[in-house]
DNA sequence: AAACATAACAGTAACTATTACTATTTTCTT
DNA sequence: AAGAAAATAGTAATAGTTACTGTTATGTTT
């Protein structure tokens, strides 16, 4: 079976644009609200399509809200910390991903995705 | 203000047991349909209410699947590895808390909860 | 022990995030 | 320029979860 040819979409790139020019962690339908202000009449449906055509692709990062899917434009090597009382989400550097080659070995597991959220209070939300 | 009474409930209590005597990680669905087998006529509003306060109280945890929100028994502390072609999802000791800590006081960030979920295949699925 | 206040309930309707469907349009190759 | 199919807009459907409503169970106070 032949790879899944891949057409150019102005629609796409339109959203790959604005999830990667944010640093807020867009859900998808705040990506859908943004991406109306370019093209007006897009579907919400075509931007959840993308959206995870982009995640497979490897553009773009999926995270989890309590309940709503979230996306982060960085794929950098980075983890995550959210705000329970701003809902902000922010990116840290905690752990080096070299820890889980050992822990795969040890336990004759594949690892091929990893996810570490930590919540709390941030800063700037224990100040105020 | 006083802080919310609550009173013993039967629905409540079995509900706990039945996510308590497995290992399976279920959701939601999956803890309605086992205490069903107890109380035949429980309602599924009230296996999600119960739910969420049992987390609240801290008895249970919450873990998430991909869309789905999973409980777990166990209030230990360990992480989660999940298979993504057989779907179990494996309790392991990865990570020692305690960096979190050192993290904390860094950035004066206040941490209440953190969530580590490997992905990838289990040694089963890759052996068969 | 009877009366009261309200937490919890069963059953159902509503809501939110996401996916599926369909007829049409766009992209790309020949 | 014509043809094949990827992508689209718009809408309907689905899944997980929460909200609502009238009734029942629990715990407290007389």
């Amino acid at each position: 079976m032949e790879p899944i040819k891949q057409r150019y979409s102005h629609q796409r790139e339109t959203i790959l644009q604005v999830v990667q020019s944010t640093l807020v962690h867009p859900n998808a339908d705040s990506v859908y609200k943004e991406t109306r202000k370019i093209i007006p009449n897009i579907s919400l449906g075509t931007v959840y399509r993308n959206l995870n055509q982009l995640v497979e692709s490897g553009r773009i990062l999926k995270l989890k809200d309590e309940a709503m899917v979230r996306y982060d434009g960085n794929t950098g090597q980075h983890d995550h910390f959210r705000c329970s009382k701003c809902g902000k989400w922010y990116d840290v550097e905690l752990i080096d991903q070299s820890i889980f080659k050992s822990f795969a070995e040890k336990h004759d597991f594949r690892i091929e995705s990893f996810n570490l959220e930590l919540a709390g209070t941030c800063k700037s939300c224990l100040d105020s």
